[in-house]
DNA sequence: CGTCTTTGACCTGCGC
DNA sequence: GCGCAGGTCAAAGACG
């Protein structure tokens, strides 16, 4: 089993804030994103005294969080609230080079072990995780794929993945078909594989091409298109003009929106060439203390390694959010996130509604309302606010990462995600499900970004090859690009 | 000088 | 068909 050493330093990070450096200035390489909020000491002696040890610092922007040090658990990425002033494109920072470097060094070993640990376990249950933990140390990168959790590849076909949904998920309605038809358009147009912005005036543009009269494709790709068109929303009170995700953004528009006197920007992700991510920030217009971060699209690059807890933890978050109760009993007993989704589910259902204002699925997460309140005063790891909150309280420090871990293996070696399953009358587009959580603004948005990505990153796996062809992916992004 | 932001123009979908 | 709104592009300027 795992160990997941505490170190919560909320002084960590604060000191990280005002350490003054050039290098936060500069667009930091992707692989030497620093996702993790750790200090350096702690991280060294992890890796140099207990290497079999994960040690993942929780990230958090805020300076009161010397209770977390008792937690033990952490997000594993460095989100900070994005305080440039001018939207510029950041990527969480407030770091040395050097200690990026190193940062990033543990990072990848520590996503080694968890993987090669994975490796040894990914077929055993929850229950047999309580075992060794010591597992050779061999540092290697991180796997796209590890966000990519998005539908089954070729060779999962969709036939398979509505066969592994209840009955239930068959029946459709016909609005959410005809959307979802639309939508498909755009999946069949190889230009839009890798493009889960989803440009509506695509959407028209292939309409005929794809009218071919197969009902069962489109009733299968139903599905997948209207997932694919999800997109994942954040509620979050911040005075800074945005939320620090882990990526790196690029500001290509600002608009202002009707009945909103605040202006609406738009960002592509940089972090790769082609990245269609793209997310609109923008501020509540009854409330503009209230940041709103729109994600949609999946990554078609590696995120860093910290995200793999991400990875895990919005897997299970959008299978509970996204599949609910309509989850097979194979999927939500035997994948482990499926049984992370459903632990939380069962406690934390009452915080989510559904609305269906949205166009496209959306994943909302409201993380407005005051933590405090449900977590206690000692706990403001987010990570375990959600974890705590959705009935994971009693789970030890280790536990709750292994079982992540767990889930996150499972869906890198099945390529499927339970939120893939979400059967169509359970999310139907124009549905949202909104989930308040108490949490940390950034690591929602962080968890906003891999939600989107695991949702709409079924478009890379619909190629079978897309997940080891990033370079093919074109910059489809934009319409005319 | 390269990169990024700004911002007006353009394109498209949708409702009337 | 027209107008509106959302989304995007790309030239120009700013910045390091």
């Amino acid at each position: 089993m795992f160990r997941f050493p505490v170190s919560l330093g909320g002084q960590g990070d604060n000191l990280k804030q005002t350490q003054p450096s050039d290098e936060q200035h500069h667009r930091p390489i992707m692989d030497e994103v620093d996702f993790f909020r750790s200090e350096k000491r702690d991280d060294q002696n992890v890796i140099t005294e207990e290497t079999h040890r994960l040690h993942v610092k929780r990230e958090n922007s805020r300076v009161d969080d010397d209770d977390d040090r008792s937690m033990g658990i952490n997000t594993g990425l460095n989100l900070l609230t994005a305080n440039t002033g001018s939207d510029e494109s950041l990527v969480d920072d407030g770091l040395s080079v050097d200690m990026e470097e190193k940062r990033t060094k543990i990072e990848m070993q520590l996503v080694a072990v968890m993987r090669q640990e994975e490796d040894h376990h990914h077929l055993a249950t929850i229950e047999s995780k309580d075992k060794d933990t010591n597992r050779h140390e061999a540092p290697e990168m991180v796997p796209r794929q590890f966000i990519d959790l998005g539908l089954p590849s070729a060779e999962v076909s969709s036939d398979e993945r509505i066969t592994s949904r209840s009955p239930q998920s068959l029946l459709e309605d016909s609005s959410s078909r005809q959307r979802a038809k639309r939508v498909l358009e755009i999946e069949e147009s190889p230009e839009n594989e890798s493009n889960g912005w989803g440009n509506p005036s695509k959407v028209s543009k292939h309409n005929a091409s794809s009218s071919n009269g197969n009902g069962n494709a489109i009733d299968q790709s139903a599905a997948e298109a209207t997932m694919r068109k999800a997109r994942v929303s954040v509620r979050a009170r911040s005075e800074a003009p945005m939320l620090s995700d882990g990526c790196q953004w690029r500001k290509y528009g600002q608009k202002m929106a009707k009945g909103n006197p605040c202006p609406r920007a738009y960002y592509r992700c940089t972090m790769a060439v082609g990245c269609p991510v793209r997310k609109q920030v923008q501020r509540c217009a009854d409330d503009r203390s209230i940041l709103i971060t729109t994600y949609e699209g999946n990554h078609n690059h590696p995120l860093p390694p910290a995200a793999m807890y991400m990875a895990s933890t919005t897997t299970a978050a959008a299978s509970m959010l996204l599949s609910g109760s309509t989850m097979s009993n194979q999927d939500g007993l035997m994948n482990p996130t499926n049984l992370f989704a459903r632990t939380m589910l069962t406690c934390s259902s009452s915080m989510a509604t559904i609305s269906a204002s949205a166009p496209f699925p959306t994943i909302t997460l409201d993380l407005t309302e005051s933590a405090s309140d449900v977590n206690g005063p000692t706990n403001n790891n987010p990570l375990m606010q959600f974890a705590q909150r959705s009935g994971f309280a009693e789970l030890n420090q280790s536990g709750l990462p292994q079982m992540m871990g767990q889930a996150l293996y499972y869906n890198q070696q099945q390529s499927k995600f339970s939120g893939l399953h979400i059967p169509s009358q359970s999310l139907n587009a124009g549905e949202s499900v909104n989930a308040a959580m108490p949490a940390n603004p950034n690591f929602a948005a962080a968890l906003a970004a891999a939600i989107t990505s695991i949702i709409n990153g079924s478009s890379n796996h619909q190629n079978g090859s897309s997940n080891s062809s990033n370079n093919n992916v074109t910059t489809s992004s934009g319409d005319r690009q």
